[in-house]
DNA sequence: TGTCATCCGTTATAGACAGCATGTC
DNA sequence: CTATAACGGATGACA
């Protein structure tokens, strides 16, 4: 069917065309009508089979009809994909705005957007702040909503969903997700239209390789080569008849070797473009702030034609991963499953290595097969590959037999709402009193009768949790004792800052005891609430974090735990509170990471919510311990920058970081006086400060030199891409 | 005696969302 | 409750 007969604003058909596009997929023409119709939608379809574009129609529509979109995404990468990608349909008079919690925006901007992507937690958030631009949605399309399976995050997105539904009736969902069994389930709930698919727009051949031979799913066989383990072989094939190739395995030291052995496969290629490769490795070195091990290993892998990927990456590591592998350069990506529910990066084949892994909780687990299939997914480039290949590896012909049974002909698991656990309650039944959504008990149950949940079980068990949460959350302050549900000062600000209701209780006891000088004391608060991720404690760590708690015991506003089997945990906080003692020390990144045996990307992220609690920590210091305000406060500039306090003056310029900082200060000029009493020449000449950077510092003291037009601050752009 | 290959027990294990700025009579 | 790759120390072969 063309694009003009389905009803679409001929302006958009227009757009389309110019991208070329000029008729839709067969899953996306069925579900274009419905979206148009403004009915609420479940699609469920297989990932990079353009169930994206769907949500963009209906939201160009309605646009242009005045309308307003939310578009709610599960990872931040996505967010800033799909933001781009709503953004080539700007010259439509479309302004797409992307807010997560990196960028921040205030309400009264987002007035001048028609569509916001953000994640689920920033689109939670922004109803939580009573953002008056929610009220005038008209679409709200949910990418990924297999989410709500998540134990953690699920919760976030069903409450969210719920909100909207409920206080904005009329907007129109359209919900997205990959292959579910019950996506009727989810539909139901939605009072939506389902539309199931297993169309690809690349065809992709699955199979399972054993002993040397792939049996596929469409009952051909395909014989490989033995000399090499199953990997090497296949991979080899693989990028032997010019593809490139995915690998997902379940570790990230088995992503790094994996990758090193891997590169000498690539060597031996016709695609292997050896110059360029080592010009991209010579860049990665180069952009980094600080030479790390694991840059350095990054380098030698990329210099072969094969990288790794995973978590442990710092951000601008991995996209320079991504962006050569689509550029062809790179021919093979050894991956942990970052790749496999993240950003669109396809290949021709897809290797699936690994199908169990350790699970801190339950040990050695298999993976779902909703989550093989995305890996899977990720094979055939739409435009380029006339079909793609994914195989799973077996050990042998039993195993074969067993994962193609499994993994390939068998179903895919159901979705379970999560929302049943007690966390998740207490922080979403606090948001609904501070937001005046609920004012009794029969508020919130009438709001959690409208759950996934309650239509998936009998709920009426959650009574007794509700009234639980209720109870707690009136004894700690944060609602007041009488009915109807009111937030005090402090609820409302424990909703407003996101953070878990029992967080903000242990922080505010343990600030009531902060005395001068305990640092230590602020840091372990930080990482003793349940919002901070533990840092594993090693068998090798037990000694030296015993040592050094010991050390700083008296520096603590916790006791530590009467409870035996507690005191691991307190380690772990203890390990965790020390590596943000070292950040803010400045010890260089290389040796933090070498030490907690984690990657500059896990420093990254702890920092990151380090930041956040600290912040949430010096809100709540101002309601309860005033003379603990200031330093927290303080505290939050130094973990923000990982600066001693001797810094703290030199980096409120911007552009100036961490590492200018430093060496300015170690070339005595540590105060803003120095500053101007520095020469600008003389400024330029320091390592790491250039022409532009000595600019706009002296721009910024207001000493900007004729002739010198003040220009965009490159250093603060690339500082806010790296946070 | 020093060096290297091999064996064998030990060790650690994927990912990633949230806030918000500052000041003064 | 589950497994396994990679590491590191101990051992042994050999010059």
């Amino acid at each position: 069917m063309r694009l003009e007969e389905l009803g679409l604003d001929p302006r958009i058909v227009g757009k389309l065309a110019e991208e070329g596009i000029e008729e839709l997929y067969p899953p996306q023409e069925q579900a274009i009508g419905p979206a148009l119709e403004g009915k609420n939608l479940v699609l469920a379809v297989p990932t990079a089979s353009g169930k994206s574009l769907v949500g963009y129609l209906a939201i160009l529509q309605a646009v242009l009809r005045g309308g307003k979109a939310l578009y709610i995404v599960p990872l931040k990468a996505l967010a800033s994909e799909k933001s781009e990608d709503l953004d080539r349909f700007r010259d439509l008079g479309i302004k797409v705005l992307e807010s997560t919690g990196d960028f921040d925006e205030v309400d009264a901007k987002l007035s001048m957007y028609d569509v916001v992507v953000a994640t689920s937690e920033k689109a939670d958030s922004l109803l939580r702040h009573r953002a008056r631009w929610l009220e005038n949605l008209s679409v709200v399309v949910a990418d990924e909503v297999h989410l709500i399976n998540d134990p953690d995050r699920g919760p976030t997105m069903e409450v969210t969903l719920v909100k909207f539904r409920t206080f904005n009736p009329t907007a129109q969902i359209i919900a997205l997700s990959a292959t579910i069994k019950n996506a009727s389930e989810l539909a139901e709930w939605l009072d939506a239209t389902l539309i199931e698919s297993e169309w690809r727009p690349v065809p992709l051949k699955t199979g399972v390789y054993a002993e040397g031979e792939v049996f596929f799913t469409d009952n051909t066989r395909r014989k490989v080569a033995e000399e090499d383990d199953g990997v090497h072989a296949l991979a080899k094939d693989a990028m032997s008849s010019g593809g490139q190739c995915l690998v997902f395995v379940n570790t990230r030291k088995s992503s790094e070797s994996l990758a090193a052995s891997l590169g000498r496969v690539v060597k031996g290629t016709e695609e292997f473009r050896g110059d360029d490769l080592a010009k991209l490795a010579r860049r990665l070195v180069g952009d980094q702030d600080e030479p790390t091990t694991i840059g350095n290993k990054l380098g030698k892998c990329i210099k072969s034609g094969c990288a790794f990927h995973h978590a442990g990456l710092t951000n601008p590591q991995r996209k320079l991963v991504e962006s050569s592998f689509k550029k062809g350069l790179l021919r093979c990506i050894v991956a942990t499953p970052t790749l496999a529910a993240g950003i669109n990066l396809p290949a021709r084949t897809v290797l699936v290595r690994d199908v169990r892994r350790f699970d801190s909780n339950m040990g050695y687990t298999t993976i779902p097969v909703f989550e093989i299939k995305q890996m899977c997914g990720r094979a055939g480039r739409p435009k380029y590959d006339k079909s793609g290949e994914a195989i799973i590896v077996a050990k042998d012909e039993e195993e074969r037999s067993l994962l193609l049974e499994t993994y390939l002909l068998g179903e895919n698991e159901n979705i379970y709402s999560k929302l049943g656990t007690e966390p998740a309650i207490r922080s979403h039944v606090l948001a609904l009193i501070a937001t005046k959504a609920a004012s009794s008990l029969d508020d919130l149950t009438d709001f959690f009768d409208r759950t996934f949940l309650s239509h998936q079980t009998d709920i009426t068990y959650l009574n007794d949790t509700i009234e639980g949460v209720v109870g707690f959350l009136r004894e700690e302050k944060m609602i007041h004792e009488d009915e109807p549900l009111r937030a005090t000062t402090f609820g409302r600000l424990v909703s407003d800052t996101y953070i878990d209701p029992k967080s903000a209780t242990i922080i505010r006891d343990g600030i009531s005891r902060y005395r001068q000088g305990k640092t230590f004391g602020l840091l372990h608060l930080l990482t003793s609430v349940p919002d901070m991720p533990p840092l594993y404690l090693r068998q090798a760590d037990y000694e030296w974090v015993e040592e050094f708690a010991s050390n700083v015991s008296p520096q603590l506003l916790l006791e530590p735990p009467s409870d035996l089997s507690k005191y691991e945990d307190y380690l772990s906080e203890i390990k965790t509170a020390k590596l943000v003692d070292d950040w803010i020390s400045e010890v260089p990144e290389n040796d933090i990471s070498q030490a907690f045996g984690i990657g500059p990307g896990d420093i990254r992220n702890k920092m990151d919510v380090a930041e956040w609690l600290v912040h949430a920590t010096a809100r709540i210091s101002e309601l309860f311990s005033k003379e603990a305000a200031q330093d927290v406060r303080e505290l939050r500039t130094r973990i923000r920058y990982g600066i001693k306090p001797e810094l703290l003056e030199l980096v409120k310029l911007s552009g100036v970081g961490r590492i200018r900082a430093r060496a300015m200060y170690d070339r005595n000029i540590r105060t803003i006086e120095d500053l101007r009493n520095t020469s600008y020449d003389r400024l330029k000449q320091i390592p790491t400060i250039g022409e532009a950077v000595a600019r706009s510092i002296k721009n910024q003291l207001g000493q900007a030199e004729k002739g010198l037009v003040p220009e965009v601050d490159e250093g603060q752009k690339s500082l806010r891409e790296y946070r």
